[in-house]
DNA sequence: AGGCGGCGTGTAAACGTTTACGAGGCGGCG
DNA sequence: CGCCGCCTCGTAAACGTTTACACGCCGCCT
């Protein structure tokens, strides 16, 4: 009893609580798990040696025989950027809110490394949340873990092909489609003729459905126009490549529409580098609004992506599955953007269109059925908040500071 | 055997395996763990078994025998913007090169929070990776884990203060006091005689060092010169107001130091409501180098901090924590910030300047020693990437754009 | 030839919980 | 007064691993 180890000292168990207390280790089980039947004075002794001794329970010997870890793990391809960070910051929100713990992983390339770190999590983690926009269903399928998932922004499984809806995880995904004919829709609105689209990588879900969505909108509103694509690669080079391209070649276009804000800030900087002024003589859109897209000059007009949506309601739905594995559908829920009018492509300087007709709207992989548990809408941000254009001469809202309280 | 349940299949272990090959369940342990005392023969049949079944071992059922969880947990006050991402992908990085999984907290405003998230974890993680520049050295002792910890950033324990020294932790802080400084002394250089503070919110640890830098700096160079502080909270409103009140008031300075970017770029537009031509009439430096720093106008002179090798050396610290707890010592690491001279102090548009009297240096707590182990400066970023003006002439590196490979 | 060491394998304990089950006490009611 | 039920609490099994130890076998050394 009273001899005591050099080594380090052995964490406090619910053995040592129940001994100093003199009950059993049921009893402690119960103080700690707060079940009823207990006497309020045997409670009260536990409570006092439980604080005394610090004793907190060991997750990993609880969850082995509870088989309830409370934590979800989050695959990731990868975390640079505003993109993922906002994305964690849904998904945290949400996490917090239901008591999950987090588990991340990111820098999965393929799917092999997605399936190691999968196995990595077995036993840990009640449930998975998978962004893998480089995977089509099929890879996705392989990669079916023990546990419920949740897939965020991966390519969607269509009920029309018939036998190829072999996912049975639900998804959420960003509109990437709609949001590409909607910008489109408001570029040909604004008298736009010609327009080129600067493409994202080739195995990239969301390019391939931007692109998509470019040329059909395209196709629709002036079926006499031809569909001039420039493929990049979502980086600021590839941007600025596409850009010169599209302005020194013959037939420039009157607006170029590219994939993503940040090639779109590319283009911007290779006009800039040809003499041309946007938008007076080009226009130029991008896609998801990042931060930047409202500081550059001229500010850019793109689609805003409900990032931090798009992790709350991945959670909220893994949430779900795991609370009832056996309800879960494969139903895919899709997230519309919302075009932010800025002036790349002339448009008035405050004014800031929604985009009333592209309403969030929800498709059954299985068939067209509307569920009714969707995600709660708790995105803080402000709307209006953004900057319209550096130095602007009110400050804006503080949406943007809130983390600067803590870090410099 | 042949009788299957309805209900939701068991997860196979490692008493299946064993059946089915034929052996016991230790023998397919030491399989599962590379032992080598096993024969060829009957490995390959366990082997093929684990195969066919899909086996992978209970990583909580394991861990509780094995007391190693090959994880640790992150906590962090907040996560919204560019800081926090590039920590955690710095953190990530270092981690999945040790094989560690990371496990995710944040939004802790107190201690008691913090305490509460710490015992979360417990029996989850070997280590425990602390950014609170919120909490004082008093506080940080109380949450004293019963895992190895590293904390980040946070508040120094002074070795001059006798007793003071309570924390048995080691730490890792951004040199904010010497960047600050540093920041002054080129401030000072250019030739500004009367230069003010815009300075954080009053808890901020960071904050108080900058201040304090600030201070010192003047006092040393300019021993004739006044201090001016207006006190600010890190978000860019308050930046803008201390700007309006610096820029309006009489005696308007010379030059104004922010004590972040978010803050000076407030002061900008601030500068620009009041027809200050920013630098000719006012000088404007920030502290952080976020990306947004280079693509205002005029672009921002700052302190660039090295995040992601705050992340990567907490992690590399920690680790090294848990392989020898006892040897771990309470030594802070400093890492020095970076000064990128840019357009808002009036340089030269191309300038740009390393601080070569700003060394990086370490102070232990308990005396001057310097110990070897050092983390590995695998910061990934290219210095000279970023782009001076937006747009520029030519396209920047490709730094930026890393994850949009996968995220338009 | 017999003992002994090494090697391959199995048995069982241990990790720290939760919880089904049962024992005991006590009060109420027949 | 006795029985029954409820309430509190303890005993022990179970979760899925790892690993110390034991055991049997074979070959080598003496």
């Amino acid at each position: 009893m009273g001899n005591r180890q050099p080594v380090a000292k052995r964490a406090v168990t619910i053995t040592d609580v129940a001994l100093a207390a003199r009950v059993s280790v049921a009893s402690v089980s119960r103080v700690m798990n707060g079940h009823a039947n207990v006497l309020p004075e045997t409670r009260q002794r536990i409570t006092a040696v439980i604080e005394k001794l610090r004793y907190v329970p060991h997750t990993a010997a609880r969850s082995l025989i509870t088989r309830r870890t409370q934590s979800i793990g989050v695959l990731l391809p990868d975390l640079y950027g505003g993109f993922f960070s906002e994305l964690i910051r849904g998904i945290d929100a949400a996490a917090r809110e239901l008591k999950l713990q987090l588990l991340l992983s990111s820098s999965h390339g393929d799917a092999a490394e997605m399936v190691a770190a999968i196995r990595a999590m077995h036993g840990r983690v009640e449930g998975l949340l998978v962004l893998a926009p480089q995977l089509d269903a099929a890879e996705l399928g392989e990669l079916q873990a023990d546990v419920p998932t949740v897939f965020m922004n991966s390519r969607v499984t269509r009920s029309t092909r018939r036998g190829a809806a072999r996912r049975a995880a639900p998804a959420l995904v960003i509109d990437s489609y709609g949001g590409a004919r909607a910008m489109m829709r408001h570029l040909i609105g604004r008298g736009h003729r010609t327009i080129a689209h600067v493409s994202g990588p080739a195995n990239n879900f969301d390019a391939h459905e931007r692109e998509r969505g470019y040329r059909d909108e395209l196709a629709a509103a002036l079926p006499r126009a031809r569909p001039v694509v420039v493929r990049g690669d979502f980086t600021e080079t590839s941007g600025y490549a596409a850009g010169r391209e599209l302005g020194a070649g013959p037939g420039r276009p009157a607006a170029v529409f590219a994939a993503n804000d940040v090639m779109a800030i590319g283009c911007l900087a290779a006009f800039d580098s040809l003499g041309l002024a946007v938008p007076r003589d080009i226009a130029v859109a991008g896609f998801d609004d990042i931060p930047l897209a409202a500081y550059v000059r001229p500010a850019l007009t793109t689609m805003r992506v409900p990032i931090v949506e798009l992790g709350r309601g991945a959670v909220t739905q893994l949430a779900a599955a795991i609370a009832a594995p056996e309800a879960v559908r494969a139903i895919t829920t899709q997230l519309a953007p919302e075009l932010v009018v800025r002036e790349s492509c002339g448009a008035a300087r405050t004014r800031r269109q929604s985009t009333n007709h592209l309403q969030r709207k929800r498709q059954s992989v299985r068939d067209g059925d509307h569920d009714a548990a969707q995600h709660s809408h708790h995105d803080p941000r402000i709307r209006g908040a953004r900057r319209p254009t550096v130095p602007s001469p009110h400050p804006p809202g503080n949406r943007r500071a809130r983390g600067r309280t803590f870090r410099g």
